[in-house]
DNA sequence: GCCAACGTTGGC
DNA sequence: GCCAACGTTGGC
């Protein structure tokens, strides 16, 4: 079992929308360090941390599961889709997801600047680098289990 | 295979 | 809305 963390802008999908939709194919990472991770590294069951980015306060908002093994993201065949990658075919696709389920909201957001407030105990966190613009990473147990420690009683 | 130009991410 | 950081593209 491994844990992860997604990132979503949550004006385009928020960890509301994931709850009442309850399962949702995570299309549209169009960067292959990302798609790596979903494509090679993902396993139905793993944890994952439901990130919202680019919003008034960034930060960690719920947890969810891997609901799926990885398959090819069908937004990059359909030339209506904003994902639509013209170099894939159905035979050699060139991106994969895989299914994120709901698991639960957090109390409160454990934001970004919380993270930071806590980065030594995190230690080396991808999140936390400078520049870093992946939306699909991975967390260790440590780190989740100290990121869970920040979420507040009631 | 280099690298300039361009597009995107995402915090602020 | 700004812009730094980074990834990708494509000419050479």
């Amino acid at each position: 079992m491994r844990y992860w963390l997604m990132k979503s802008e949550p004006d385009a999908f928020s960890i509301d929308d994931l709850k009442k939709v309850k399962k949702e194919p995570w299309s549209g990472v169009r960067n292959y360090q990302a798609r790596n991770f979903m494509w090679k590294d993902m396993k139905k069951g793993d944890s994952v941390l439901f990130y919202h980015s680019n919003t008034k306060t960034p930060g960690i908002a719920g947890l969810a599961k891997v609901a799926s093994a990885a398959y090819p993201d069908p937004t990059q065949f359909d030339p209506e889709s904003d994902y639509w990658d013209p170099k894939a075919t159905p035979d050699k696709p060139r991106w994969f997801l895989v299914d994120v389920s709901f698991e639960r909201k957090l109390r409160q957001v454990i934001s970004l600047e919380s993270l930071k407030a806590n980065a030594e105990r995190l230690g080396d966190f991808t999140l936390l680098n400078r520049g870093t613009r992946l939306s699909v990473l991975p967390v260790t147990e440590s780190q989740w289990r100290t990121i869970l420690t920040l979420e507040p009683e009631s």
